[in-house]
DNA sequence: GCTGCATGCGCAG
DNA sequence: TGCGCCTGCAGCT
């Protein structure tokens, strides 16, 4: 359920609840028997790249970040990996952040009846692959595409093949810089090119059928084929969405005035976790999109079906009379604004 | 209770 | 390009 965003807002639950503190770790399922070699380590920090979280440990709390005694937990949730946190009040400002919810397991041990949930009694479900457990509260780790313990190379490694995160510092001129440029060198579809992570670090399906789409730009040109200010303001529309959607945990990309345009029709209920706050005034998720999981439903714009179709193993949707532009800049500049009103919409 | 899908990715061929 | 990974759950029966 990670997009970058959500990545990011699991670095910072860590940072918040688990960083500094000597830890217990363990592998209940048994699947990554390396978690005894961290036992009783400290975690030292959490920092998200693109959809990669790396997890810092190490003997003691004043050892350097850098040095070769670190260990670095490198997890990928995959298409079905999850976070699971329990703990006291406010452990990890989960409510604040957001992103992880917190869950109490399905079973604890040795509760009285009527008696106050005690995370520390917590029986993880059979599937998690790694706990880490602190003085204040501990996260389960079920589904993992990647857990594996890294040194600063292979960490290193990591990093190298990704491009640009538009939630980190990279997000400046320079990560723009080498966005714009990698897109308009290739013959690859747009579309497959904001989900090649060495091109942007980060998208996933949602942000790149939502990003097309109020770029009104066709899915299926080629790279090369864009304005270096098309380029330029998808980035920048990128930076804006992929921030509201790390500060409130949810992907919203519809604008105020487009939410509400067919009411009347029963929208799919299908589900799209959003691990979000549940705070009041929140946009629904049946209202948050354009085109993500629309297909068969009309656009909110032109009422045309919107379509969908796989590419490269992955399925694709756009409104095929909206989505048209294939070079100009001139509706995009005119009708989408730096998507300033996401930070308005947040605000209010 | 069962089936198929899902916000991903690496690898074989 | 297609498959396997590996988990939870919506939507069926």
């Amino acid at each position: 359920m990670p997009e970058g965003h959500t990545v990011h807002r699991l670095a910072a639950a860590f940072t918040s609840g688990l960083a500094g503190d000597r830890v217990r770790t363990s592998s209940p399922q048994g699947r990554f028997p390396e978690a005894a070699e961290i036992d009783g380590f400290v975690l030292l920090g959490a920092e998200a790249v693109g959809k990669h979280l790396f997890l810092a440990f190490a003997p003691s709390e004043d050892v350097d970040i850098d040095a070769p005694v670190v260990r670095h937990v490198h997890v990928h949730l995959g298409l079905y990996g999850s976070w699971t946190f329990a703990g006291d009040p406010g452990f990890a400002d989960v409510h604040a952040i957001g992103a992880p919810r917190v869950r109490f397991g399905e079973r604890e041990e040795g509760l009285d009846a009527g008696a106050a949930p005690d995370w520390r009694r917590l029986v993880p479900r059979p599937t998690t692959r790694l706990r880490i457990a602190g003085p204040r509260g501990l996260a389960d780790l079920t589904g993992p595409t990647a857990c594996e313990i890294l040194d600063a190379a292979g960490r290193q490694a990591i990093l190298d093949r990704l491009g640009p995160d538009p939630l980190r510092a990279d997000r400046d001129l320079a990560g723009r810089r080498r966005f714009v440029t990698a897109v308009r060198a290739s013959r690859t579809t747009i579309a497959a090119l904001l989900m090649n992570q060495r091109i942007v670090a980060g998208i996933g399906n949602i942000y790149r059928a939502e990003l097309l789409f109020r770029a009104r730009l066709d899915p299926f040109v080629p790279g090369r084929d864009l304005t270096e200010g098309m380029c330029e303001g998808m980035w920048e529309d990128l930076v804006a969405l992929m921030d509201y959607g790390a500060r409130t945990g949810r992907i919203v990309t519809t604008q105020p005035a487009h939410r509400d345009i067919e009411a009347r029709i029963v929208e799919r209920s299908r589900g799209t976790r959003q691990n979000g706050d549940e705070d009041e005034g929140v946009v629904p998720r049946e209202k948050s999109f354009y085109v993500y999981h629309r297909q068969t439903l009309p656009c909110r714009l032109c009422r045309t079906t919107v379509r969908s179709q796989q590419l490269a193993g992955r399925t694709v949707f756009w409104c095929p009379r909206c989505q048209t532009a294939r070079s100009r800049r001139a509706v995009w500049t005119r009708e989408h604004p730096a998507a300033a009103w996401a930070y308005d919409d947040a605000a209010a």
